[in-house]
DNA sequence: AATTCATTCAACCGCAAAGGA
DNA sequence: ATCCTTTGCGGTTGAATGAAT
C-alpha cells in the first residue's frame, strides 16, 4: 500500500480554487506572512490543504509574478539553460524574474520542446536527433524528394533506409544513405556537402537550419556537424566573451570550420559563449525556417 | 450548429531533500 | 544516528478553451 496523499482527509476541498477563496489567501499572507503552511489553512478559515494553499500562492496569487505570454529573450534564456541545466525549472525560474517554475515547465512542455523536437534537435540532449523520422523527414525535406520521386519509390528508399538505420543505428551519414540510395546521389540542385564522419569523434549529423545564404554566406544547403550539446554554448569563465560573442552570435557559428572560416562546418568545434545567452535571432532563423518540416 | 480533436495550463500527486527533535 | 514532519520539486492529469470538420 502506497502513501496516502496529503490531502485524503474528508471534507478537505480541491480543484480549481474561487475568487473568495483566493481573497481569504491573499490577505491572510498580507497581513501574517505564511508561517507554516500546514497550519495556514486553518488560520485563515480555508478548507484546503496547505500544499495547495502553498502551490495557489506560489504559482498564482504572489504579487510579484509576470503573467502573459513569454517574450523572445524569456525563451532564448529558457532554451539556453535547459541546454544546462535540463529540467531544474525552479532553477531556470530563478533567472526569469516574475515567472514560476510551473509556468516554465508548461511553456516547455508546450512550445518549446515541440520547437526543437520540429527542428530535428531532441529538447532532452540539445543535439540533433538521431532517430528515424527526424532524420527522414530532413533528409526529405533538405532533398526535396517529393519532387523528384514516384511516392512508391520513396516507400522502397524508406524501407531500405530504415533496414540499415536497425543494422547500425549510431553511424547515420550521407555517404551510408547514398550507399544504399543511389539515387540520391545527384540530390536536387542544393549540391550537399558530404564530410568526413570518420575525422569526427561522436558525430551527430546537423543540417543547416536555414537556406538564408547571407547567414551562411555560400549559396548551397550545407551540412556541418555540431558537435556539442547547446549548452556548451555557455561560457564557462569570464575571459575573451569578445572574441567568442562575435562567433556566437549567429547560426553561422555552427557551419564554421575549425579555422573559423565559413565552410561546410567539418570539425567545427564550439566552445564558450559571450557570457550569456544567444540572441532571439538565432532561435527565430531556426524555429521559422519555413524548410524544415513540421514533425508534430 | 453540433461534434470531435487538439492544446493549454492550473492544480494535484508522490518523491526526495531539509531540518528539527 | 535515526526518525518524523515539513517543504520544495518535477511529472502528470484533466477541465476549459479553441480550432477543425
Amino acid at each position: 500500500m502506497g502513501r496516502p496523499p496529503c490531502c485524503d482527509e474528508s471534507g478537505i476541498k480541491k480543484g480549481p480554487w474561487t475568487p473568495e477563496e483566493d481573497q481569504k489567501l491573499i490577505q491572510y499572507i498580507q497581513k501574517n506572512g505564511h508561517g507554516s503552511w500546514r497550519a495556514l489553512p486553518k488560520l485563515a478559515g480555508l478548507n484546503r490543504c496547505g500544499k495547495s494553499c502553498r502551490l495557489r500562492w506560489t504559482n498564482y496569487l504572489r504579487p510579484d509574478i509576470k503573467r502573459g505570454k513569454f517574450s523572445a529573450e524569456e525563451e532564448h534564456t529558457i532554451l539556453h539553460l535547459h541546454s544546462v541545466l535540463g529540467n531544474k525549472w525552479s532553477a531556470i525560474a530563478t533567472h526569469l524574474p516574475g515567472r514560476t517554475d510551473n509556468e516554465i515547465k508548461n511553456f516547455w512542455n508546450t512550445h518549446l520542446k515541440k520547437k526543437l523536437i520540429r527542428i530535428g534537435v531532441d529538447p532532452t540532449t540539445h543535439r540533433p536527433r538521431m532517430d528515424l523520422p527526424a532524420t527522414l523527414s530532413r533528409l526529405l525535406c533538405l532533398a526535396d524528394l517529393t519532387g523528384i520521386m514516384e511516392p512508391r519509390a520513396w516507400d522502397d528508399h524508406a524501407a531500405r533506409f530504415l533496414q540499415h538505420l536497425l543494422r547500425s543505428p549510431a553511424t547515420i551519414n550521407m555517404s551510408s544513405f547514398s550507399s544504399i540510395v543511389p539515387e540520391m546521389k545527384p540530390v536536387s540542385p542544393m549540391n550537399m556537402q558530404v564530410p568526413d564522419t570518420a575525422s569526427v569523434p561522436s558525430p551527430a549529423l546537423f543540417p543547416a537550419a536555414t537556406s538564408n545564404a547571407e547567414v551562411y554566406g555560400v549559396p548551397e544547403m550545407s551540412f556541418g556537424f555540431h558537435q556539442q550539446p547547446l549548452g556548451n554554448y555557455i561560457k564557462q569563465d569570464s575571459t575573451s566573451n569578445d572574441e567568442l560573442g562575435a562567433a556566437m552570435s549567429a547560426p553561422s557559428a555552427l557551419l564554421r570550420d575549425a579555422d573559423g572560416s565559413l565552410g561546410n562546418g567539418d570539425n567545427c568545434s564550439i566552445s564558450g559563449n559571450a557570457g550569456s545567452v544567444p540572441p532571439p535571432s538565432f532561435w527565430s532563423e531556426l524555429f521559422d525556417d519555413p524548410l524544415l518540416p513540421g514533425l508534430i
